[in-house]
DNA sequence: GAGTGGTCTAGACCACGCA
DNA sequence: GCGTGGTCTAGACCACTCT
């Protein structure tokens, strides 16, 4: 667990002579379970630079590396002439940081649901492993369908611990942006998601729900969400009709 | 042109009351420049960071925060106790840094390649838009099987002005990484990729090249890549089997 | 005007690579 | 042991936001 945070310098690997650690380093990992922690809520503002550099007994800035690279992590949002804030997800950018179907156009689309289910169950083997599972473990499902420009587009298979999210089954009908839910409701922030694409031909099941033929090339995305600590904390599978949008990235 | 950089804050957006440029920023664009324009070649060593600061008039600090902004676009590579260097492309990066097919277990495949045909022609309207020809320029296609694992995994048809990679019809066969070989015989560094992906079924060509059988669904890859100065050099479209591979990415 | 983050400087010392 | 980049400090001043 533990992510080593993109922003900063690797840690030494397992058995090592005992590497340095810098100062900044440090003020990071405290002040990341602070955070983490719930001492300050999303949107709330931490004590200014000078408070936390007296707080943690460093400097100033030393406390500023630490922040800079906390704001890299997208953890927190610096505002000059306000103050420094726990990172919130808006729905809207919950909706678009981790949605990547685009129009021909450029425009990212605006996705709604619709026949939407919730299932309370076991969990199968490969979300057991997904989402590092003990045998017997129940998970919550959610099935819907996603619909974009007006058309059904994607069959998506939501799965997470029930355990993590108790109750989410009882909050239906569910918003557009999960992340943004799982934030308010749960405190669970979600900090980067791995995705597998790959192409396979329509079920009996996507024909029902897009209206494409039976056969026809989908585009299939497999997706775990992780928090900054590492924890995946939900499973999800997309099917897309790629006719008339595409999943745009960017490597860099 | 010229994109903003990633690490750097935004520039002032057109016709505005004329903001604040840090002194950092002017250091990083003037590094860049002379980087793109050769002053020091791809491996070789720049200055010492009291050395630019004693010619550039300002402090180490300063030069740091460009150098270190300069280090997160991956345009340098910095180490200690060595020196800043401008960042090479080896075979090996270059192969995977904009190669997101992977096994199953995770582990990134390493592709060669089969049946590869060059030709010099016109562009076509499609490239004409994604490469910002002008009308009857020309362009070089190299066409050619991809081989994963020992299998023909993907059809690649990479689209290059004629104009920009002069000569490169009689480079063939060409090797596996392309921007090793732009980097090395035209100083032109790919700095970032544009992707869309969907799915389509397999043509004609498709089967004969990858045996998979007609209407089987492939993952599409369309790629527009681009320089530092955000100049589009290559426009790319491959059509994948992810039978046995998928597309990972992450997004954070 | 007070308070915040952002920039810039100058200098000391540390970790690392190499000869 | 020298030169490099990396860390840490202390302080001055600037740009921005709000009252």
């Amino acid at each position: 667990m533990s992510t080593p945070a993109a922003s900063l310098p690797e840690l030494p690997a397992g058995g090592e002579p005992l590497r340095f650690r810098p100062l900044y380093g440090q003020v990071y990992e405290s002040l990341l379970k602070r955070i983490a922690g719930g001492e300050w809520r999303a949107g709330e503002a931490l004590p200014s630079e000078q408070a936390l550099a007296a707080q943690l007994g460093v400097s100033q800035g030393t406390v500023r590396k630490a922040l800079d690279a906390l704001a890299l992590d997208k953890m927190i949002d610096r505002r000059q002439g306000k103050g420094t804030f726990v990172a919130e997800l808006t729905q809207e950018q919950a909706l678009f940081r981790f949605f990547r179907l685009t129009r021909a156009d450029g425009e990212r689309a605006v996705p709604s649901s619709a026949d939407e289910t919730l299932k309370l169950r076991p969990a199968r083997a490969v979300e057991q492993r997904a989402l590092g599972l003990a045998p017997d473990e129940e998970v919550i499902e959610i099935l819907r369908t996603r619909v974009l420009d007006g058309r059904p587009t994607m069959v998506e298979r939501v799965v997470v611990p029930a355990a993590v999210f108790p109750g989410l089954e009882r909050l239906a009908p569910l918003p557009n942006a999960l992340y943004a839910l799982y934030q308010r409701e749960y405190r669970i922030n979600i900090a980067a998601v791995d995705e597998r694409l790959r192409a396979d031909a329509a079920r009996r099941e996507d024909v029902r729900r897009l209206g494409v033929v039976l056969g026809a090339p989908l585009l299939q995305i497999e997706r775990v969400a992780r928090t900054v600590e590492g924890r995946v904390v939900e499973w999800r599978l997309s099917r897309c009709d790629t006719t008339h949008l595409s999943y745009a990235v960017t490597l860099s």
